[in-house]
DNA sequence: GATGAATGAGCATTCATTCAT
DNA sequence: AATGAATGAATGCTCATTCAT
C-alpha cells in the first residue's frame, strides 16, 4: 500500500489523499472510489500493517512446539530482524499508536493486538513454568508485560532514534539475555 | 503554554493556530505577533516541554551527591511520579519524538536531550563502578542505553496504553529492581 | 420514472444520477446507457410529467361535448382531485417551471403546454359565448389567462404550502364559483 | 447582495460560493469570513429578500388609515408595480419557496411571512366588514386566503412566464376589480 | 445491454499568514 | 501590541461522464 509509505515518510500530518493517489499513479477520485473517505484509507493502512506483522517475521528453523526459551529468543530475534529489515513498519506503528489516543477505530485494533501479543507471551511463559525451565513463582501476566515494555522501548529507541546497527545488535542481545536470566533465576 | 495542551489533547494533526489563540483568549493575528509562524509556535512548545522536564521532577530527600544506586532508583521513581502526575507531558513528548523524524529543528533538540540524558546516566554509572557498587566489567555507555530503552518502553507503554495504576507501580518496581540487580551482579 | 420521485423529494438541486440509478436498482453506467446525459434524464422527467398530466385526470361522467359550464367546473374539480391525489406532481411541475427560466428545452415544453392549455380554455369559453351561457362581451383570451392565473395560484398555494384539506376544498369551490359568476354575469 | 442576483440569474442549483465571491470582487475565502457556510449565505439572501420586501413597495399617496378598499387596491397596485420594477425579486421568491419544502430554516421564514401577510389582509377585511363597505357574511380568513391565492397566481404567471406588460396590466386590473366586486357583493 | 473502475472538473471549506488600522 | 478583515493555496470530497470488459 502506498499510503503506508507516505505515512512512514511524512507522518499522519502529511498524509494527503491527492499525494497518495499521485504516487499510486491514479486519479485522486479513483482512490476515493476504493477508499470512500480518508478514514477508510487509514483503516486500510492499519490492515496493511497488521498483515505485514503476520507475514514479515524472521525466518525460523524449527516448527512444531519449540522449547519456551527458544520461542522467547525468537521474539527478540524477530524484533531485531524486522527493525533492521523494515524499520519503516515500526515508524508507522508508532504513528498509529500515537494516533490511537484520538481515533477509537485504531484504538480498538491496537487493543486487540496488545491482547493477542500478551496471550502469546503468556502462553510461552506458562508452558515454561509448567515444564520447569522458568522459575516456579513467576507471574506470567506480569512477566509478559515486562517483555512487552522491553520491546516497546526497543522499537521506540531504534525506530525513532536510528542508532548504529552494531549498537542495536548488542542491545537486543543484552535485553534477551537479561530477560532470560530473570525468568530462569 | 496553551499550544502544549492542544497537542496533548488533539495531537499535532489537530494543532490549529486559531484554536490556540482562541483558548488563550486573544486574536489569532495577535498570536502571530508573538509566534510569527506555526513552526515558531511549535518551537515554543518544545521549549516549554524542556522547561517542564527540568522543573517537574519527583521530590527528593537528599541533596549533594547521593549514592549511585539511590540516584538510579530516583530516576525510576521520578518516571513513575511523572507518568502518574503529568502523563500528558509524555504524550506530547512522544508526539514530538515522532515528529522529530521529519523536523530537523526538533530532531536537534532531541539529540541534545538524549546526549544530556546519556551523559547523566553514564556519570552515575561510572561513579558506581569507581566506588565499587557496580560490577567492574560494566560498560557505562551500553548500560546507559539499556536504561534509556527501559524507560522509553515504560513511557510508551504507560503514556499510550493507559494501564491501571497498580500495574504501573509493579512494573516500575520490577524494572528498577532488575536493572539494579543487573548492574550489581 | 424514478428520477421524477427524486425531484419531488429532493428538488433539482438534489437530483443525482447515481441516486436515481441506485433507486432503480441498476448500475449508474447502465442508466447512462438509457439517458446519455443528465439533461436527457431531465427531459425524460418532463415527458413523464406530461404523460401523467394526460392520464391522471379526475374521473368524469359524461363524454362527448358537455356544456361549457360543466367543462369549466371539471377543470377546477380536476385540479382539486389531483392536488389531493398526486401533490408531488405539482411540486415537480413548479420545480420544472422555475427551471424553465434557464433551460430552453424545458421552456419550450412549457410554452407548448401553456398554449395548449390556453387553447383548450379559449375553446370552452368561445363555445360558451356562442351558445349564450357566457356574457357576450367576454374576451376569451383574457378570461383564459384569468383562469390560468387562478389555477396557478391554487397550485402554488397548495403544493408548496400544504394547507389542510378542508381549506383546499373550500378554496377551490370559491374559486370555481367566482369564476363562473364572473363569466356569466 | 450579490448572491441574490446570482440566484435570480442561475437559480439555487447554479449558486456557487466562488462565483458570488468573484462577482463581489473578493476572494472566496473572504466571503467565507462573512458567511461561514453556504447555508449562512442563503440565509443572508433570505434576509435581503425580506428587507427588499419592506422597502421596495409602490409609492403611496395617503398615509394614516385609508379606506379598506383603497388598501386592497393598493395591494394589487403594489404587486403590479413590483412585478414590473423588480421582477427578479419574485423569481428569487419562488426559488426560495420551492426550496422551503426541504429547508426548515427557509420554511420557518416563509411561515412567518405568510402569517404576517394573512394578518395584514385579515385586518383590512375585518375593518371593511366593520364599517360596512364589505358584505356582512364575509369570512375574513377565507377571503384573505383567496386574495393570497390570486396574488400567488399572479406572481407565478408573471415572474415565470414573462407575459407582455399590457397583458399584466389588464390582468391585475381584472383581478383587483373582481376581488373588489366579490367582497362588496 | 450491463457493469465496476476510472476520471477531470469542480465544490465548499480550512488554515496559516498578511494587511490596514 | 492588538485586531478584524482579507487572502492564496490547499484539502477532502462529489459527481456526471467515460472506458474496458
Amino acid at each position: 500500500m502506498i499510503a503506508y509509505r507516505q505515512i512512514a515518510a511524512k507522518g499522519f500530518e502529511g498524509l494527503r489523499v491527492r499525494e497518495v493517489a499521485a504516487q499510486a499513479g491514479i486519479n485522486n477520485a479513483t482512490l476515493h472510489h476504493h477508499f470512500p473517505t480518508k478514514e477508510a484509507l487509514i483503516q486500510g493502512v492499519v490492515e496493511h500493517l497488521l498483515k505485514e506483522f503476520q507475514i514479515g517475521r524472521a525466518p525460523r528453523q524449527d516448527r512444531g512446539e519449540p522449547p519456551p526459551i527458544e520461542e522467547l529468543r525468537y521474539e527478540f530475534e524477530d524484533a531485531r530482524y524486522r527493525l533492521r529489515d523494515t524499520p519503516e513498519m515500526y515508524v508507522v506503528l508508532m504513528e498509529l499508536y500515537v494516533r490511537s489516543r484520538r481515533d477509537p477505530a485504531i484504538a480498538r485494533v491496537f487493543e486487540a493486538l496488545e491482547r493477542q501479543w500478551s496471550d502469546h507471551l503468556i502462553g510461552i511463559l506458562e508452558r515454561g513454568v509448567r515444564i520447569g525451565v522458568f522459575r516456579r513463582d513467576l507471574d506470567p501476566a506480569g512477566a509478559a508485560t515486562m517483555i512487552k515494555v522491553q520491546m516497546k522501548g526497543l522499537a521506540f529507541h531504534v525506530a525513532l532514534g536510528k542508532p548504529p546497527r552494531a549498537q542495536v545488535d548488542r542491545l537486543v542481545s543484552q535485553l534477551a539475555a537479561e530477560t532470560e536470566r530473570w525468568l530462569t533465576r
